[in-house]
DNA sequence: GCGACAG
DNA sequence: ATCTTGTCGC
C-alpha cells in the first residue's frame, strides 16, 4: 500500500540531474491504474447516484495565476484550489509563494509544486481525486505535475494539459467529435518503451458544424488513475464546457483571487 | 547544429 | 502563464 511521501516534495534548490533524477523515482512509485474507492461512472449524475444512497467523491480542481513585481517580474505563484462534491462547490482556498525558479519545459513542478502543496495544505477537506492544469505520465519522465503532487500526496490525480508537451497522437486529432478520445503513446522523446499508452487527447466539446473546431484536452494518468479511467472522469466532468468543471472553477478562482490582489 | 518544449 | 475589446461565426 502506498503512503503519503512529502519527502518527494519539488524542491525547487535542486540541480537540474537531481530534478530529473527525482522525476524518475516518482515515475517508479506512480501507480497508474485505478486504485480508488469510488464509482467513476456515478460521477455524471449526482443525483441518481444520491437516490440510490452513493457518496460523491470530493473533487478537487488546482490551477495557477502569476502575481507581478513592482518591476513587472512575475515573482509570486498564486495556486488556487476549488473543492466539490456532487458538481457543489464546497471550499476554496489560496496560497501564495515566492517563485524560485522560472518555468522550463518538463520540470513545472518544481516551479508551482510549492504553491499548489501550500494551498492544498489550506484545504479542511479531505480530496478523493485532483484534477490538475497540466501533464501527468504525459511527460519526459513520465512524471509531470499531476503525477507528482498525486505521489507526494499519495492521493488519485490527473493531468488535464491544454497542449501537448510530448508523445505521439495514434490518429488524427482534428475536428474530433464531443465524447471521443485518441490515444497519446510515447515516442522518442518518452522515457518508455515506445509506442506504451502515455494518456489521451480528449474531446470534450466539439462546434456543430463547419469551419470553426475546438482542441482537444490531453489527458493522462496522474497517480492511482488509469489512463481509461482518468480520459472517463474528464468527459463526465466537462457538463457545460470545455474545462472539467473542477479545473475551469479553479481557472476562475485563480484569476478573481488574483484582482483583489493587485487591487 | 537544429528542433521541441505543460504553465 | 500574461498583456486585453471587440468581434467573427454559430
Amino acid at each position: 500500500m502506498s503512503q503519503p511521501r512529502p519527502d518527494l516534495a519539488p524542491d525547487p534548490g535542486l540541480s537540474r540531474a537531481e530534478m530529473e533524477t527525482l522525476q524518475r523515482d516518482i515515475a517508479d512509485i506512480a501507480v497508474f491504474e485505478d486504485d480508488f474507492a469510488f464509482d467513476p461512472d456515478a460521477l455524471s449524475n449526482p443525483l441518481a447516484a444520491a437516490a440510490s444512497g452513493d457518496e460523491q467523491p470530493i473533487i478537487v480542481g488546482v490551477d495557477q495565476s502569476f502575481l507581478t513585481n513592482a518591476d513587472g517580474e512575475q515573482d509570486r505563484a498564486l495556486s488556487a484550489v476549488v473543492a466539490t462534491r456532487g458538481g457543489e462547490v464546497i471550499e476554496r482556498v489560496h496560497a501564495v509563494t515566492g517563485l524560485e525558479i522560472p518555468y522550463i519545459p518538463g520540470l513545472l513542478s518544481f516551479r508551482e509544486g510549492g504553491p499548489i502543496l501550500a494551498a492544498l495544505e489550506e484545504l479542511s477537506v479531505d480530496p478523493e481525486l485532483i484534477l490538475f492544469d497540466g501533464s501527468g505520465r504525459i511527460h519526459f519522465r513520465q512524471a509531470g505535475i499531476a503525477t507528482h503532487m498525486g505521489v507526494v500526496r499519495d492521493v488519485p490525480s490527473i493531468g488535464v494539459a491544454k497542449s501537448l508537451l510530448c508523445g505521439r497522437p495514434r490518429e488524427d486529432t482534428d475536428d474530433l467529435p464531443a465524447g471521443s478520445r485518441v490515444a497519446i503513446e510515447a515516442n522518442t522523446r518518452v522515457d518508455a518503451p515506445d509506442g506504451t499508452l502515455i494518456g489521451y487527447a480528449v474531446q470534450t466539446r466539439q462546434y456543430d458544424s463547419p469551419n470553426r473546431h475546438i482542441n482537444p484536452l490531453y489527458v493522462s494518468s496522474g497517480h492511482r488513475v488509469g489512463s481509461e479511467t482518468a480520459a472517463e472522469i474528464v468527459l463526465e466532468l466537462a457538463t457545460s464546457y470545455k474545462l472539467p468543471e473542477p479545473v475551469r472553477l479553479a481557472d476562475t478562482y485563480a484569476d478573481e483571487a488574483k484582482r483583489e490582489f493587485n487591487q
